[in-house]
DNA sequence: ATCCTTTAGTGTATCGTTCTACCAAGACCG
DNA sequence: CGGTCTTGGTAGAACGATACACTAAAGGAT
């Protein structure tokens, strides 16, 4: 096992004392001249120093490692947001470290627990039913925090936050089924645990009110979910539902999603009744996953823009484990749209094709 | 910010030494009273100590931590991939830490010096297109290394390994496509960059030889991935390659996809042309994602027994990093089958029911 | 009473970095 | 010429846990 070249190897290969060497790794270069610095980087280079993070650590009391603790990777929407928080991090010089909350509370504060003891100080938190108090003591121990898809106002909390209007996305994927000339419009979601997924029920609603159309309870299907993380089986959770929505005796013609996993379940449901998609029943889903593409036909879907919600997550993150930010926690919300494919088309009638 | 709890305070809360304290840490009972044991353990949970990873690190050169490099997370069944490790790594008490190498060798090679300076001594790495030399390597250097789906063997190396039989998996998708009654069978891919792709395809054309059906260069369609990555593209690709294949001037009836997002594209592609699946072609996929069985129609594929290969994968990776574990590079190969479902069927026909 | 073992611990150097002091030598000023 | 800055460094004590090398006390054998 090769020893690891330190400090104080460059140093005596340079001429300096380690402490200039360390100064030259923390960006004082100020503290030393041209010739020394040139010195020192050709040692570095010479002999493939690598710093260690462990006794960086240990002293600084900081690593560059973000927690990020999510419901569950094998989600392909979770896929992606890992991707994208990963790219972030990296472009910044951290790494990530994973942990599978499983939407299980206790899980979740195990993982904080452990990773602060691995000098852990910055976190995202993917959408989670952690209760605020407990977040909140992390917080007060010194831990970074960023919450996605949680709902928090700006000056009520300590926490920074960044998601999209859930509300406005229940909204608008309702109001394009009322659009279209839909009047019976199912809402299709698993365990109800999170404010994202109250949110985008809350939408559903008032798209209903605003076009004035009573409210069935019938037409709202919340399925348990056996294990309780309600991710895997999403698409199972939601071939059910449909099944029960579309066998009732006056069935829905449109289907709210709560995401694209419950959705193309949801087409497993209709196919399964002989519904055909769009021409017996419309379906809109919720994240805009790879998968919705490629599905057929195209789901239509209202999309998260997670790549740039990511880019801007982990940048505020960052600067605030860095010490370059500071202040009031923030809170961004971001705008979503609709994409409109080939799922929804009028009530018993041939596609409707945007253009 | 809270400070930490050391070893100290406990070690002066319960009466004894730091050693004593950092002795019953590491399991050397013996060497203690029962009741000193007690009294530790007491003031350990007063206090609510946590152990700090990287002074313990700095001193023992190792860390509690995996290293994962995967192409990307964004593809599925990485997704499912990863879960699978993290679960395990976690009953063992290990974290893990993700790197996407989105196939690119030299990503990969950063990530691995980058693990390495993180005091990470065990890494596992998924399909990918490291060269030999390079892992050898970090070998030398010290690291464990647990290989995914690359061909080795044994005695021929110094790094464990576990996959599934590619060639037989290629072997049997073909066979069942041939034992329906196809004759023109298309193959599917892109870039065939690493074993376990080149082994499907090789299995592909066992199965053709052994039905004495002379091969076709024009039914192998290898796709150009732009970024290089080929993994979220997947369904792309596949989508464009089933429009080729199958708009040829005598298309092929059945078409073996490298994986399950190309077959999905291929579904895309098939579409695309007015082909009905199974009625008009065959599809069969590799690697049963959540999304295969919720397709539609259900898609005919070969599982690959992820959860309990990365149960025994970080089984082994770790007893070597414990020291449990020594002695050759262990290889493992999974026995694989295929999970039959609608997308195949007799060409020209009704779909293909199992039973 | 002496010597040898065993039991139940302890003292302390050490891992690789950081960072607060501290310092030497030249430049500048009046 | 003496005093004060500035520049370009250096010394060395931490950070928290580990583990090797000890040892004090008690028990057993002769």
């Amino acid at each position: 096992m090769a020893k690891a070249v330190t400090i104080q190897e460059v140093a005596a290969l340079a001429g300096v004392s380690t402490s200039t060497v360390s100064n030259l790794l923390n960006g004082r270069i100020s503290r030393m001249s041209a010739a020394t610095r040139a010195r020192i980087e050709l040692a570095m280079s010479q002999l493939g120093y690598q710093a260690n993070h462990a006794a960086r650590q240990l002293k600084t009391g900081q690593s560059p490692i973000i927690g990020l603790v999510i419901p569950s990777v094998a989600n392909p929407f979770w896929g992606a947001f890992v991707q994208a928080v990963e790219e972030a991090a990296m472009a910044r010089g951290y790494q990530v470290l994973l942990g599978n909350g499983g939407r299980d509370p206790r899980r979740e504060q195990r993982y904080a627990e452990s990773l602060w003891s691995h000098g852990v100080r910055g976190v995202i938190f993917g959408s989670s039913p952690l209760s605020l108090d407990y977040i909140l003591r992390l917080v007060e121990r010194g831990l970074h925090v960023m919450v996605f898809d949680r709902r928090l106002h700006e000056g009520d909390t300590v926490m920074d936050g960044i998601s999209v209007d859930n509300r406005v996305g229940g909204y608008l994927a309702t109001r394009h089924l009322l659009d279209l000339g839909h009047r019976r419009i199912g809402f299709l979601s698993g365990p109800l645990r999170t404010s994202s997924r109250l949110e985008r029920l809350e939408g559903y609603r008032n798209a209903l009110i605003d076009a004035e159309i009573r409210h069935d309870p019938a037409l709202i299907w919340v399925g348990e979910s056996p294990t309780g993380a309600g991710d895997v089986e999403g698409a199972e959770i939601g071939r059910t539902g449909a099944r029960a929505l579309l066998s009732a005796e006056h069935p829905p013609t449109g289907l709210v999603a709560i995401n694209d996993l419950y959705a193309l379940g949801a087409y497993a449901g209709a196919h399964d009744l002989g519904f055909r998609i769009p021409e017996d029943v419309s379906i809109v889903g919720f994240d805009d996953i790879t998968m919705a593409d490629m599905a057929n036909p195209p789901l239509t879907t209202i999309k998260q823009p997670i790549d740039s919600m990511m880019q801007s997550a982990v940048g505020t993150l960052i600067d605030r484990l860095e010490g370059t930010r500071s202040g009031p926690a923030h809170v961004v919300t971001v705008p979503i749209e609709i994409v409109v494919r080939n799922s929804t088309a009028q009530p018993g009638s041939r596609p409707y094709r945007p253009d």
